[in-house]
RNA sequence: GGUGACGUAGCCAAGUGGUAAGGCAGGGGCCUGCAAAGCCCUCAUUCGGCGGUUCGACUCCGCCCGUCACCUCCA
Protein backbone atom coordinates (compact mmCIF):
# COMPACT_ATOMS: atom_id res chain seq x y z
CA UNK A 1 0.00 0.00 0.00
CA UNK A 2 1.25 3.29 -0.76
CA UNK A 3 1.83 6.14 1.42
CA UNK A 4 -0.97 8.71 1.02
CA UNK A 5 0.17 12.06 -0.44
CA UNK A 6 -1.84 14.93 -1.27
CA UNK A 7 -1.22 18.15 -3.73
CA UNK A 8 -3.33 21.26 -4.35
CA UNK A 9 -4.47 20.43 -7.49
CA UNK A 10 -4.47 23.84 -10.14
CA UNK A 11 -7.55 22.35 -11.93
CA UNK A 12 -9.73 21.79 -8.64
CA UNK A 13 -7.37 24.83 -6.69
CA UNK A 14 -7.96 22.15 -3.73
CA UNK A 15 -5.91 20.20 -1.85
CA UNK A 16 -6.69 16.28 -2.30
CA UNK A 17 -5.25 13.14 -1.90
CA UNK A 18 -3.31 11.77 -5.01
CA UNK A 19 -5.64 8.74 -6.35
CA UNK A 20 -4.02 7.26 -9.11
CA UNK A 21 -6.07 6.07 -11.85
CA UNK A 22 -4.22 2.36 -11.50
CA UNK A 23 -3.85 1.54 -7.94
CA UNK A 24 -0.36 2.44 -7.05
CA UNK A 25 1.08 3.51 -10.46
CA UNK A 26 1.55 7.64 -11.30
CA UNK A 27 1.32 8.23 -14.70
CA UNK A 28 3.30 11.92 -15.43
CA UNK A 29 3.49 14.29 -17.76
CA UNK A 30 6.23 16.63 -17.28
CA UNK A 31 6.53 19.53 -19.73
CA UNK A 32 10.24 19.79 -20.63
CA UNK A 33 12.82 22.09 -22.90
CA UNK A 34 12.66 23.61 -26.06
CA UNK A 35 16.14 22.57 -27.24
CA UNK A 36 16.89 25.61 -29.05
CA UNK A 37 19.83 26.64 -26.04
CA UNK A 38 21.05 26.02 -22.60
CA UNK A 39 17.94 25.70 -20.03
CA UNK A 40 18.53 28.55 -17.23
CA UNK A 41 18.60 28.12 -13.73
CA UNK A 42 14.63 28.73 -13.55
CA UNK A 43 13.92 25.94 -15.82
CA UNK A 44 15.75 23.89 -13.25
CA UNK A 45 14.04 24.72 -10.51
CA UNK A 46 11.09 23.26 -12.33
CA UNK A 47 12.76 20.07 -13.62
CA UNK A 48 14.06 19.70 -9.59
CA UNK A 49 10.57 20.05 -8.29
CA UNK A 50 9.57 17.29 -10.75
CA UNK A 51 12.75 15.02 -9.88
CA UNK A 52 11.89 15.20 -6.32
CA UNK A 53 8.06 14.93 -7.05
CA UNK A 54 9.39 11.30 -9.10
CA UNK A 55 11.58 10.04 -6.68
CA UNK A 56 9.05 11.13 -3.53
CA UNK A 57 6.41 8.73 -5.15
CA UNK A 58 8.73 5.79 -5.21
CA UNK A 59 10.08 6.27 -2.29
CA UNK A 60 6.29 6.13 -0.97
CA UNK A 61 5.55 2.87 -2.81
CA UNK A 62 4.48 4.43 -6.44
CA UNK A 63 5.42 2.99 -9.47
CA UNK A 64 6.26 6.06 -11.49
CA UNK A 65 5.85 6.42 -15.47
CA UNK A 66 7.15 9.62 -16.46
CA UNK A 67 7.32 11.60 -19.79
CA UNK A 68 8.95 14.76 -20.67
CA UNK A 69 8.82 15.92 -23.94
CA UNK A 70 11.71 17.37 -25.90
CA UNK A 71 10.26 20.36 -28.14
CA UNK A 72 12.57 20.48 -31.33
CA UNK A 73 10.26 21.73 -33.41
CA UNK A 74 8.85 25.39 -32.62
CA UNK A 75 9.47 28.95 -34.21
CA UNK A 76 13.02 29.20 -31.91
CA UNK A 77 14.55 26.08 -32.88
CA UNK A 78 13.57 26.72 -36.70
CA UNK A 79 15.04 30.03 -36.24
CA UNK A 80 18.07 29.09 -34.26
CA UNK A 81 19.04 26.66 -37.12
CA UNK A 82 18.32 28.96 -39.83
CA UNK A 83 20.78 31.38 -38.37
CA UNK A 84 23.71 28.85 -38.11
CA UNK A 85 22.33 27.60 -41.58
CA UNK A 86 22.53 23.77 -40.04
CA UNK A 87 19.60 21.12 -39.73
CA UNK A 88 17.02 21.47 -37.31
CA UNK A 89 18.31 18.25 -36.26
CA UNK A 90 22.01 19.02 -36.17
CA UNK A 91 20.60 21.94 -34.22
CA UNK A 92 18.44 20.85 -31.58
CA UNK A 93 20.44 17.74 -30.89
CA UNK A 94 23.43 19.89 -29.77
CA UNK A 95 20.82 21.37 -27.04
CA UNK A 96 19.35 18.26 -26.54
CA UNK A 97 22.85 16.41 -25.33
CA UNK A 98 23.52 19.66 -23.24
CA UNK A 99 20.29 19.10 -21.16
CA UNK A 100 21.05 15.55 -20.17
CA UNK A 101 24.62 16.63 -19.22
CA UNK A 102 22.78 19.15 -17.08
CA UNK A 103 20.34 16.09 -15.93
CA UNK A 104 22.98 14.56 -14.95
CA UNK A 105 25.41 17.09 -12.92
CA UNK A 106 22.00 18.03 -11.02
CA UNK A 107 21.28 14.50 -10.04
CA UNK A 108 18.21 14.33 -12.07
CA UNK A 109 16.84 10.71 -12.19
CA UNK A 110 15.74 9.66 -15.75
CA UNK A 111 12.36 9.87 -16.40
CA UNK A 112 10.95 6.82 -18.32
CA UNK A 113 10.61 8.34 -22.07
CA UNK A 114 12.03 11.74 -23.51
CA UNK A 115 9.63 12.07 -26.65
CA UNK A 116 10.82 14.64 -29.27
CA UNK A 117 8.19 16.30 -30.75
CA UNK A 118 9.48 15.59 -34.52
CA UNK A 119 9.12 11.51 -34.31
CA UNK A 120 5.69 12.06 -33.21
CA UNK A 121 4.20 13.60 -36.40
CA UNK A 122 1.63 11.01 -37.21
CA UNK A 123 -0.09 10.82 -33.92
CA UNK A 124 -0.06 14.66 -34.04
CA UNK A 125 -2.10 14.39 -37.39
CA UNK A 126 -3.96 12.18 -35.98
CA UNK A 127 -5.15 14.38 -33.14
CA UNK A 128 -6.20 16.91 -35.24
CA UNK A 129 -8.46 14.86 -37.50
CA UNK A 130 -10.16 13.64 -34.85
CA UNK A 131 -10.90 16.99 -33.83
CA UNK A 132 -11.94 17.81 -37.02
CA UNK A 133 -14.42 14.84 -36.78
CA UNK A 134 -15.95 15.92 -33.91
CA UNK A 135 -16.22 19.73 -35.60
CA UNK A 136 -13.18 21.20 -32.94
CA UNK A 137 -11.10 22.23 -35.23
CA UNK A 138 -11.51 23.89 -38.95
CA UNK A 139 -9.04 24.66 -41.83
CA UNK A 140 -8.04 28.75 -42.85
CA UNK A 141 -5.82 29.06 -45.73
CA UNK A 142 -3.96 25.70 -45.19
CA UNK A 143 -3.71 25.92 -41.07
CA UNK A 144 -5.77 24.18 -39.11
CA UNK A 145 -7.06 25.82 -35.88
CA UNK A 146 -9.30 25.05 -32.68
CA UNK A 147 -12.51 26.22 -32.15
CA UNK A 148 -12.69 27.74 -28.89
CA UNK A 149 -16.36 28.08 -29.10
CA UNK A 150 -17.09 24.38 -29.20
CA UNK A 151 -15.41 23.78 -26.20
CA UNK A 152 -17.17 24.51 -23.32
CA UNK A 153 -14.85 23.77 -21.19
CA UNK A 154 -12.11 26.29 -22.34
CA UNK A 155 -10.62 28.34 -19.05
CA UNK A 156 -11.49 25.73 -16.50
CA UNK A 157 -7.73 25.33 -15.88
CA UNK A 158 -6.69 29.05 -16.03
CA UNK A 159 -9.70 29.93 -14.59
CA UNK A 160 -9.48 32.77 -18.20
CA UNK A 161 -12.90 34.66 -19.26
CA UNK A 162 -12.41 34.52 -22.45
CA UNK A 163 -14.74 37.42 -22.82
CA UNK A 164 -11.56 39.08 -21.02
CA UNK A 165 -9.92 38.52 -23.48
CA UNK A 166 -9.52 41.24 -25.58
CA UNK A 167 -10.18 40.37 -28.97
CA UNK A 168 -7.46 41.52 -31.34
CA UNK A 169 -4.85 42.86 -29.03
CA UNK A 170 -2.40 40.25 -29.89
CA UNK A 171 -2.82 38.67 -33.14
CA UNK A 172 -0.50 37.13 -35.19
CA UNK A 173 -0.18 38.90 -38.96
CA UNK A 174 -0.69 35.43 -40.19
CA UNK A 175 -3.28 34.39 -38.26
CA UNK A 176 -5.74 36.81 -38.78
CA UNK A 177 -7.96 34.41 -40.70
CA UNK A 178 -9.44 32.77 -37.94
CA UNK A 179 -13.03 32.35 -37.48
CA UNK A 180 -12.77 33.83 -33.81
CA UNK A 181 -9.06 35.52 -32.95
CA UNK A 182 -9.19 33.50 -29.45
CA UNK A 183 -8.76 29.99 -31.78
CA UNK A 184 -5.91 28.65 -31.55
CA UNK A 185 -3.33 26.66 -34.50
CA UNK A 186 -3.32 23.48 -34.30
CA UNK A 187 -1.02 22.67 -37.40
CA UNK A 188 0.75 25.36 -39.17
CA UNK A 189 0.27 26.06 -43.32
CA UNK A 190 3.95 25.68 -44.71
CA UNK A 191 5.92 28.57 -44.69
CA UNK A 192 9.18 29.18 -47.49
CA UNK A 193 12.10 27.96 -45.35
CA UNK A 194 10.72 26.56 -42.58
CA UNK A 195 10.76 22.40 -42.30
CA UNK A 196 7.43 20.71 -43.19
CA UNK A 197 5.87 17.16 -43.26
CA UNK A 198 3.79 16.72 -46.25
CA UNK A 199 0.62 14.82 -44.35
CA UNK A 200 -2.89 14.50 -44.75
CA UNK A 201 -3.66 17.77 -43.66
CA UNK A 202 -1.82 19.61 -46.06
CA UNK A 203 1.84 20.55 -45.90
CA UNK A 204 3.00 22.17 -42.39
CA UNK A 205 4.02 21.68 -39.14
CA UNK A 206 2.76 21.53 -35.51
CA UNK A 207 1.29 24.34 -33.83
CA UNK A 208 2.95 24.75 -30.06
CA UNK A 209 0.78 22.75 -27.84
CA UNK A 210 0.07 19.57 -29.89
CA UNK A 211 2.91 17.88 -29.37
CA UNK A 212 2.09 17.58 -25.94
CA UNK A 213 -1.10 15.91 -26.13
CA UNK A 214 -0.11 13.65 -28.39
CA UNK A 215 2.67 12.84 -26.80
CA UNK A 216 1.19 12.17 -23.49
CA UNK A 217 -2.08 10.59 -24.57
CA UNK A 218 0.30 8.35 -26.72
CA UNK A 219 2.63 7.05 -23.83
CA UNK A 220 0.41 7.13 -20.53
CA UNK A 221 -3.30 6.57 -22.14
CA UNK A 222 -5.89 9.33 -23.03
CA UNK A 223 -6.61 10.02 -19.00
CA UNK A 224 -3.79 9.72 -16.74
CA UNK A 225 -2.86 10.73 -13.45
CA UNK A 226 -0.44 14.27 -13.06
CA UNK A 227 0.83 17.10 -15.72
CA UNK A 228 3.28 19.60 -13.98
CA UNK A 229 5.07 22.72 -16.00
CA UNK A 230 6.06 26.10 -14.71
CA UNK A 231 3.50 28.16 -13.70
CA UNK A 232 3.67 30.17 -16.65
CA UNK A 233 2.37 27.70 -18.78
CA UNK A 234 -1.46 27.06 -17.29
CA UNK A 235 -2.19 29.89 -19.95
CA UNK A 236 -2.35 29.08 -22.65
CA UNK A 237 -0.10 25.57 -22.93
CA UNK A 238 -2.13 23.76 -20.33
CA UNK A 239 -5.38 25.49 -20.95
CA UNK A 240 -5.19 24.38 -24.82
CA UNK A 241 -3.69 20.88 -24.14
CA UNK A 242 -6.79 20.22 -22.27
CA UNK A 243 -9.17 21.41 -25.02
CA UNK A 244 -7.52 19.41 -27.43
CA UNK A 245 -7.20 16.18 -25.71
CA UNK A 246 -10.66 16.03 -24.24
CA UNK A 247 -12.39 17.59 -27.44
CA UNK A 248 -10.90 14.71 -29.13
CA UNK A 249 -11.55 11.92 -26.64
CA UNK A 250 -14.59 13.16 -24.82
CA UNK A 251 -13.22 12.24 -22.02
CA UNK A 252 -11.19 13.56 -19.03
CA UNK A 253 -7.42 14.45 -19.91
CA UNK A 254 -5.52 15.30 -16.58
CA UNK A 255 -6.76 14.62 -13.05
CA UNK A 256 -4.04 16.79 -11.30
CA UNK A 257 -2.25 19.57 -12.64
CA UNK A 258 0.76 21.05 -10.38
CA UNK A 259 2.60 24.41 -11.45
CA UNK A 260 6.01 25.22 -9.89
CA UNK A 261 6.69 29.26 -9.34
CA UNK A 262 9.46 31.13 -10.86
CA UNK A 263 12.78 31.79 -9.76
CA UNK A 264 14.01 35.10 -9.11
CA UNK A 265 17.58 36.15 -9.10
CA UNK A 266 19.13 38.59 -6.11
CA UNK A 267 14.95 39.64 -5.70
CA UNK A 268 14.82 40.62 -9.63
CA UNK A 269 13.48 38.21 -12.75
CA UNK A 270 15.84 36.88 -14.78
CA UNK A 271 16.69 38.68 -17.62
CA UNK A 272 19.42 38.71 -19.69
CA UNK A 273 18.95 42.69 -19.99
CA UNK A 274 19.86 42.44 -15.51
CA UNK A 275 22.88 40.71 -16.19
CA UNK A 276 21.04 38.25 -13.84
CA UNK A 277 20.44 35.41 -16.44
CA UNK A 278 22.71 32.23 -15.60
CA UNK A 279 22.46 28.79 -17.05
CA UNK A 280 23.59 26.24 -15.26
CA UNK A 281 26.92 26.10 -17.42
CA UNK A 282 27.52 29.66 -15.90
CA UNK A 283 27.13 28.70 -12.30
CA UNK A 284 29.21 25.65 -12.95
CA UNK A 285 32.12 27.61 -14.79
CA UNK A 286 32.08 29.91 -11.48
CA UNK A 287 32.88 26.48 -9.48
CA UNK A 288 29.82 26.21 -7.94
CA UNK A 289 28.91 23.19 -6.69
CA UNK A 290 25.80 21.50 -8.83
CA UNK A 291 24.80 19.44 -5.47
CA UNK A 292 24.62 23.37 -3.54
CA UNK A 293 22.33 24.79 -6.58
CA UNK A 294 20.38 21.47 -6.68
CA UNK A 295 20.05 21.61 -2.64
CA UNK A 296 18.97 25.35 -2.79
CA UNK A 297 16.69 25.14 -5.55
CA UNK A 298 14.51 22.17 -3.94
CA UNK A 299 14.56 23.43 -0.73
CA UNK A 300 11.95 25.95 -1.32
CA UNK A 301 8.82 24.79 -1.94
CA UNK A 302 7.69 24.80 -5.39
CA UNK A 303 5.05 26.45 -4.86
CA UNK A 304 6.39 29.57 -3.52
CA UNK A 305 8.69 32.15 -5.49
CA UNK A 306 12.58 31.04 -4.96
CA UNK A 307 14.99 33.95 -4.80
CA UNK A 308 18.11 32.51 -6.18
CA UNK A 309 21.13 34.58 -4.37
CA UNK A 310 24.63 33.67 -4.10
CA UNK A 311 23.92 34.68 -0.30
CA UNK A 312 21.17 31.53 -0.50
CA UNK A 313 23.70 29.35 -2.34
CA UNK A 314 26.66 29.52 0.25
CA UNK A 315 23.84 28.81 2.79
CA UNK A 316 22.89 25.79 0.97
CA UNK A 317 26.58 24.66 0.50
CA UNK A 318 27.20 25.19 4.19
CA UNK A 319 23.67 22.46 4.25
CA UNK A 320 25.41 19.71 2.19
CA UNK A 321 28.71 20.39 4.06
CA UNK A 322 27.09 19.61 7.61
CA UNK A 323 25.60 16.56 5.75
CA UNK A 324 28.79 15.33 4.75
CA UNK A 325 30.96 15.95 7.89
CA UNK A 326 28.12 14.48 9.87
CA UNK A 327 28.24 11.44 7.59
CA UNK A 328 31.94 11.14 7.93
CA UNK A 329 31.98 11.37 11.82
CA UNK A 330 29.43 8.19 11.51
CA UNK A 331 32.48 6.42 9.74
CA UNK A 332 35.15 7.21 11.71
CA UNK A 333 33.44 6.43 15.01
CA UNK A 334 33.33 2.38 15.85
CA UNK A 335 30.12 1.62 16.98
CA UNK A 336 28.73 2.07 20.44
CA UNK A 337 29.25 -0.74 22.94
CA UNK A 338 27.14 0.25 25.57
CA UNK A 339 23.45 1.16 24.91
CA UNK A 340 24.84 3.99 22.38
CA UNK A 341 22.57 7.84 23.11
CA UNK A 342 20.64 8.01 19.57
CA UNK A 343 17.56 6.00 20.62
CA UNK A 344 15.48 4.28 17.98
CA UNK A 345 12.72 7.20 18.43
CA UNK A 346 14.91 9.72 17.27
CA UNK A 347 14.63 7.55 13.85
CA UNK A 348 10.81 7.28 14.14
CA UNK A 349 10.32 11.09 14.91
CA UNK A 350 12.41 11.82 11.84
CA UNK A 351 11.42 9.24 9.61
CA UNK A 352 7.65 10.39 10.52
CA UNK A 353 8.25 13.98 9.71
CA UNK A 354 10.24 13.54 6.59
CA UNK A 355 7.61 11.99 5.42
CA UNK A 356 4.89 13.85 7.00
CA UNK A 357 6.45 16.97 5.06
CA UNK A 358 6.56 15.82 1.74
CA UNK A 359 3.17 14.03 1.69
CA UNK A 360 1.79 17.59 2.39
CA UNK A 361 2.39 18.90 -1.11
CA UNK A 362 6.02 18.26 -1.53
CA UNK A 363 6.69 20.37 1.31
CA UNK A 364 10.40 20.24 0.87
CA UNK A 365 11.39 22.73 3.28
CA UNK A 366 9.50 20.65 6.18
CA UNK A 367 11.72 17.66 5.57
CA UNK A 368 15.11 19.17 5.44
CA UNK A 369 14.41 20.78 8.66
CA UNK A 370 13.73 17.21 9.78
CA UNK A 371 16.85 16.40 8.18
CA UNK A 372 18.93 18.99 9.98
CA UNK A 373 17.26 17.69 13.74
CA UNK A 374 18.47 13.96 12.81
CA UNK A 375 21.52 14.94 12.23
CA UNK A 376 21.97 17.31 15.56
CA UNK A 377 21.00 14.43 17.35
CA UNK A 378 23.44 12.10 15.60
CA UNK A 379 25.93 14.12 16.37
CA UNK A 380 25.11 14.78 19.79
CA UNK A 381 25.01 11.15 20.36
CA UNK A 382 28.37 10.88 18.57
CA UNK A 383 29.59 13.64 21.18
CA UNK A 384 28.16 11.48 24.01
CA UNK A 385 27.67 7.62 24.57
CA UNK A 386 27.76 6.83 20.73
CA UNK A 387 25.74 4.68 18.43
CA UNK A 388 25.16 0.90 18.15
CA UNK A 389 25.47 -0.92 15.19
CA UNK A 390 21.72 -1.54 15.63
CA UNK A 391 20.75 1.76 15.58
CA UNK A 392 23.57 2.72 12.86
CA UNK A 393 22.22 0.11 10.63
CA UNK A 394 18.85 2.24 10.92
CA UNK A 395 20.41 5.85 10.45
CA UNK A 396 22.20 4.28 7.24
CA UNK A 397 18.98 3.04 5.76
CA UNK A 398 17.02 6.42 6.52
CA UNK A 399 20.05 8.57 5.67
CA UNK A 400 20.10 6.21 2.41
CA UNK A 401 16.39 6.87 2.67
CA UNK A 402 16.65 10.85 2.26
CA UNK A 403 19.31 10.75 -0.61
CA UNK A 404 17.00 8.69 -3.01
CA UNK A 405 14.22 10.94 -2.29
CA UNK A 406 16.13 14.19 -1.95
CA UNK A 407 19.27 13.53 -3.77
CA UNK A 408 21.63 15.69 -1.77
CA UNK A 409 23.92 13.27 0.33
CA UNK A 410 27.43 14.50 -0.13
CA UNK A 411 29.46 11.20 -1.39
CA UNK A 412 33.23 11.01 -0.73
CA UNK A 413 32.37 12.90 2.16
CA UNK A 414 33.56 9.31 4.55
CA UNK A 415 35.84 7.08 2.54
CA UNK A 416 38.66 9.34 0.61
CA UNK A 417 40.52 7.08 -1.80
CA UNK A 418 43.94 6.14 -0.15
CA UNK A 419 47.09 8.18 -0.76
CA UNK A 420 50.10 6.62 0.47
CA UNK A 421 52.14 10.02 0.46
CA UNK A 422 49.06 11.37 2.32
CA UNK A 423 48.85 8.88 4.57
CA UNK A 424 52.63 8.89 5.54
CA UNK A 425 52.53 12.64 6.18
CA UNK A 426 49.80 12.44 8.13
CA UNK A 427 51.84 9.32 10.67
CA UNK A 428 54.34 11.77 10.49
CA UNK A 429 52.56 14.44 12.11
CA UNK A 430 50.97 12.09 13.97
CA UNK A 431 54.37 10.92 15.71
CA UNK A 432 55.52 14.68 16.39
CA UNK A 433 52.39 15.27 18.07
CA UNK A 434 53.13 12.48 20.48
CA UNK A 435 56.48 13.83 20.96
CA UNK A 436 55.16 17.19 21.47
CA UNK A 437 56.52 18.47 18.64
CA UNK A 438 53.51 20.87 17.63
CA UNK A 439 55.99 23.30 15.08
CA UNK A 440 56.44 20.28 13.12
CA UNK A 441 53.14 19.05 13.66
CA UNK A 442 51.47 22.58 12.45
CA UNK A 443 53.95 22.35 9.67
CA UNK A 444 52.86 18.99 8.28
CA UNK A 445 48.98 20.25 8.86
CA UNK A 446 50.15 23.32 6.49
CA UNK A 447 52.10 21.68 4.11
CA UNK A 448 48.41 19.36 3.81
CA UNK A 449 45.85 21.95 3.83
CA UNK A 450 48.02 23.52 0.89
CA UNK A 451 47.18 20.46 -1.17
CA UNK A 452 43.57 21.11 -0.38
CA UNK A 453 43.59 18.40 2.66
CA UNK A 454 42.04 19.20 5.74
CA UNK A 455 42.54 17.29 9.00
CA UNK A 456 40.63 16.55 11.57
CA UNK A 457 42.01 15.05 15.23
CA UNK A 458 39.61 13.15 16.75
CA UNK A 459 39.37 10.64 19.61
CA UNK A 460 39.55 7.98 17.21
CA UNK A 461 42.39 8.95 15.33
CA UNK A 462 43.23 11.51 12.79
CA UNK A 463 41.32 11.74 9.86
CA UNK A 464 41.50 13.39 6.63
CA UNK A 465 39.10 14.83 3.71
CA UNK A 466 39.83 17.24 0.46
CA UNK A 467 38.48 20.45 0.67
CA UNK A 468 35.65 21.72 -0.84
C1' G B 1 -8.83 46.76 -16.67
C1' G B 2 -9.58 41.11 -15.49
C1' U B 3 -7.69 36.91 -12.57
C1' G B 4 -4.44 35.12 -8.88
C1' A B 5 -0.27 34.89 -5.35
C1' C B 6 2.68 36.79 -1.63
C1' G B 7 4.56 40.17 2.64
C1' U B 8 7.39 35.85 9.41
C1' A B 9 14.54 37.80 12.62
C1' G B 10 20.56 40.43 8.86
C1' C B 11 19.42 36.47 4.75
C1' C B 12 16.54 31.88 3.21
C1' A B 13 12.27 29.74 5.28
C1' A B 14 8.25 26.27 8.21
C1' G B 15 3.85 27.14 10.66
C1' U B 16 -2.11 28.90 9.06
C1' G B 17 -7.09 29.32 15.73
C1' G B 18 -3.86 27.71 21.35
C1' U B 19 0.55 31.03 22.46
C1' A B 20 6.92 31.60 16.65
C1' A B 21 10.34 24.71 13.13
C1' G B 22 14.90 24.43 10.59
C1' G B 23 19.26 26.39 7.92
C1' C B 24 22.90 30.40 6.90
C1' A B 25 25.27 34.59 9.05
C1' G B 26 26.52 36.99 14.03
C1' G B 27 27.86 36.94 19.58
C1' G B 28 29.46 33.93 23.99
C1' G B 29 31.13 29.16 25.94
C1' C B 30 32.83 23.80 25.92
C1' C B 31 36.14 20.37 23.55
C1' U B 32 41.47 20.69 21.24
C1' G B 33 48.62 21.61 22.34
C1' C B 34 46.51 24.80 18.51
C1' A B 35 43.04 23.75 14.84
C1' A B 36 39.09 21.26 12.21
C1' A B 37 34.53 19.04 13.14
C1' G B 38 30.84 18.93 16.77
C1' C B 39 28.02 20.35 21.05
C1' C B 40 25.78 24.07 24.47
C1' C B 41 23.88 29.12 25.22
C1' U B 42 22.37 33.48 22.60
C1' C B 43 19.98 35.82 18.25
C1' A B 44 11.42 37.86 16.33
C1' U B 45 7.23 39.70 23.74
C1' U B 46 6.56 39.07 17.77
C1' C B 47 4.65 37.53 12.30
C1' G B 48 3.55 44.75 6.36
C1' G B 49 -0.24 48.52 8.72
C1' C B 50 -5.06 49.62 10.95
C1' G B 51 -9.64 47.82 12.59
C1' G B 52 -13.03 43.50 13.64
C1' U B 53 -14.55 38.29 15.22
C1' U B 54 -12.85 35.08 19.40
C1' C B 55 -11.51 33.14 26.06
C1' G B 56 -7.40 33.23 22.62
C1' A B 57 -5.13 35.27 15.76
C1' C B 58 0.92 35.03 12.55
C1' U B 59 -3.27 31.96 11.54
C1' C B 60 -10.46 33.90 10.30
C1' C B 61 -13.02 38.69 8.28
C1' G B 62 -12.65 43.91 6.35
C1' C B 63 -9.90 47.97 4.69
C1' C B 64 -5.16 49.99 3.51
C1' C B 65 0.13 49.79 2.03
C1' G B 66 3.83 47.10 -0.63
C1' U B 67 5.82 43.26 -3.97
C1' C B 68 4.94 39.84 -7.83
C1' A B 69 2.62 36.68 -11.57
C1' C B 70 -0.73 35.41 -15.76
C1' C B 71 -4.21 37.65 -19.54
C1' U B 72 -1.81 33.66 -26.48
C1' C B 73 7.15 33.98 -26.67
C1' C B 74 8.36 32.06 -21.57
C1' A B 75 10.01 26.64 -16.51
Amino acid sequence: MPREIRFLNTLSRRVETLDPLEKGHVRMYTCGPTVYNFPHIGNYRTFLFEDVLRRTLKAFGYRVTQVMNLTDIDDKTIKGAAAEGVSLREFTERYDAAFFEDLDALGVERAEHYPRATEWIPQMVALVQRLTERGHAYVQDGSTYFRIASFPGYGKLSGIDLAQVRAGARVDADEYEKEDVRDFVLWKASKEGEPSWDTPLGPGRPGWHLECSAMSMGLLGESFDVHTGGVDNIFPHHENEIAQSEGATGRPFVHTWLHAEHLFVEGQKMAKSLGNFYTLRDLLEKGLDPLAIRYLLISVPYRQKLNFTFDGLHAAAAGIERIGNTLRRLAHTPAATGEGSLHASALDEFEAEFDAGLADDLNTARALAALHNLLTAVNQALDGGGITAAVGARLDAALARTDAVLGIVPTGGAAESADAEIEGLIAARVAARKARDFARADGIRKQLAERGVVLEDTPHGTVWHRAK
